[in-house]
RNA sequence: GCUCCCGUAGUGUAGUCCGGUCAAUCAUUCCAGCCUUUCGAGCUGGACACCCGGGUUCGAAUCCCGGCGGGAGCACCA
């Protein structure tokens, strides 16, 4: 017997836990949720659950122009699927008066400023730990130009409220940053009522302060943001919240890129966000993919700071797990060829629906004498011999008929191959594979009782069954 | 260039803070055998790692120094 499961797969304890946690996801609403993204989602649920509290999904649709509102109703659906728990949800776009009240308290405290410099002026000057020439203006001249910041004075890239860090700070990352501008992009929530915008920098501390987090998890490209964010926290009194970063993760074999797989979509390369060959959420759930192989995958995985290498097969291993027990088995002839069987009467196959739950029952295959049976082209010898069709009898490959040779299970300790096969009356199915490709073939009539769920092709591997009627649609899961 | 972070088997991870019980954990992977009327499942066995070099110490994956390697950021994206 194997032990409990070791402690040592079980994510590391947050520190500074003084009770329940508040924690967020926070999806920037500009396409669906991918492997990528689940990592963090899954983590913070771990936590909000080991910990009780709870956990806020947080849209940061601040930059306009990169929004696809599709995002606003995929990505709760997503989450909802991986089984991450969401108490509340808020928009960072209903809270854009929020954003500008705390910019102007900093303004009136002396840690921001106006700018109207060109950006690449501005940028210079920066990375020159040099001021420039609005940095030090009086709160006078400052106010003035906030006001005038709103009133339509200037357009994209004239204006911006910088909130100030440290200038002589030795990590250019971290000096002065831009807390607002201007586009005129219309927002698919706001319209054009509003044409001031907070960065993430601005509107992440802000947020994190005003729904009193606990825990942050973020990626670690992030790192320099955090740091950022820590003046903004200082300068109001705020307390921070614990951030902590986890490493990059490369995910191979894999198109996540939002843009990529937009054009990919609109150029017919993909079917849409759910096809086969990506890897969305929506993707993974359309190939039989449990969440929950997921989330053991994150948690075994945890969260240091180091970058990491996406396995697909130990996710396909996980998954496997879950889904080897309640797949049925059936049979699929890929590349069929039809081959008359000269038996000297009718044959009946039982076939059990799992070899390993014979309660469930078994499928019957029936041969009439003289019929006909169908096998996958690659399993014939090249140069004939024999076989074992299975769950049925031995037989031997001869040209274009399979002669009756018993039916003595004695031939497997000889070696003969065992093929799976369907009898003439079958029906027509394919499988999408995960590479774009698809096979297609003659499955068993008996899967048509599998709609949606997970089953075994048996020596193919395992599907979904996405489809039963008029022809059979499944999707390739792993082997 | 500047600032910061990281380096345990193919992959992920435990151990590193508080040096010995680590001839290094667990999972996955791969290989072999057993079992099985699937190339699935199960069982058994095996393979593979502390980035390198110094130093401290009776003793270092663990501490120190130096290399090397990898990564993040330096956006009016998030």
């Amino acid at each position: 017997m194997k032990e409990s499961r070791p402690k040592d797969l079980e994510l590391p304890d947050l520190t500074d836990v003084t009770g329940e946690v508040r924690m967020r996801v926070a999806p920037n609403p500009s396409g669906p949720l991918h492997i990528g993204h689940s990592r963090m989602a899954i983590l913070n649920d771990e936590y909000v659950k080991r910990y009780g509290g709870m956990c806020y999904n947080r849209f940061e649709d601040t930059d306009p122009a990169r929004i696809d509102p599709a995002g606003y109703d995929s990505i709760p659906a997503d989450l909802e699927w991986l089984g991450v728990k969401i108490h509340k949800t808020v928009f960072q776009s209903d809270r854009f008066e929020l954003y500008y009240e705390v910019s102007k308290r900093l303004l009136e405290i002396g840690k921001a400023y106006v700018c109207t410099c060109r950006p690449d002026d501005w940028r210079e000057l920066k990375n020159a730990k040099k001021p420039c020439p609005h940095r030090e203006q009086d709160l006078s001249d400052q106010l003035a130009r906030w006001d005038r910041m709103f009133d339509g004075t200037f357009g994209q890239e004239e204006v911006s409220l910088v909130v100030k860090t440290d200038l002589a700070h030795p990590n250019p990352a971290i000096r002065d940053f831009v807390a607002l501008r201007i586009d005129e992009t219309p927002h698919p929530r706001t319209g054009t009522k509003y044409r001031v915008y907070p960065l993430m920098n601005l509107a992440v501390a802000v947020d994190d302060h005003e729904l009193d987090l606990t825990h942050v998890l973020r990626g670690k490209d992030h790192i320099n943001n955090t740091y950022r964010q820590e003046y903004v926290f200082d300068y109001l009194g705020w307390k921070m919240p614990v951030y902590i970063h986890y490493g990059r993760v490369s995910i191979e074999n894999a198109q996540l890129s939002t843009s990529k797989m937009s054009t990919g979509i609109r150029e017919g390369k993909y079917t849409g966000w759910d096809d086969p060959q990506l890897g969305t959420l929506s993707a993974l759930r359309r190939r039989g993919v449990r969440p929950e192989a997921i989330r053991r995958y994150w948690v075994e995985t945890g969260l240091k700071e180091v970058d990491i290498e996406f396995a697909w097969k130990t996710l396909h291993s996980f998954n496997k797990d879950l889904i080897d027990d309640s797949s049925n088995r059936y049979f699929f002839v890929d590349d069929p060829l039809k081959l008359r069987l000269e038996s000297p009467a009718d044959l009946t196959a039982r076939v059990p629906l799992h070899p390993a739950h014979p309660e469930r029952g078994t499928r019957e295959l029936e041969v009439p004498k003289g019929g006909s049976v169908c096998l996958s082209r690659a399993d014939l010898p090249e140069k004939g011999g024999r076989l074992r069709l299975k769950n049925l009898c031995n037989v031997v490959h001869d040209g274009d008929v399979l002669r009756y040779d018993g039916n003595d299970l004695g031939v497997l300790k000889e070696g003969v191959q065992v093929v799976h096969w369907v009898p003439e009356a079958a029906i027509e199915a394919e499988v999408l594979m995960t590479d774009g490709s698809t096979r297609k073939g003659l499955a068993e009539r008996g899967i048509v009782a599998a709609k949606d769920a997970s089953v075994q092709l048996e020596r193919f591997g395992f599907v979904r069954v996405e489809q039963v009627a008029p022809t059979v649609r499944c999707v390739f899961t792993h082997r």
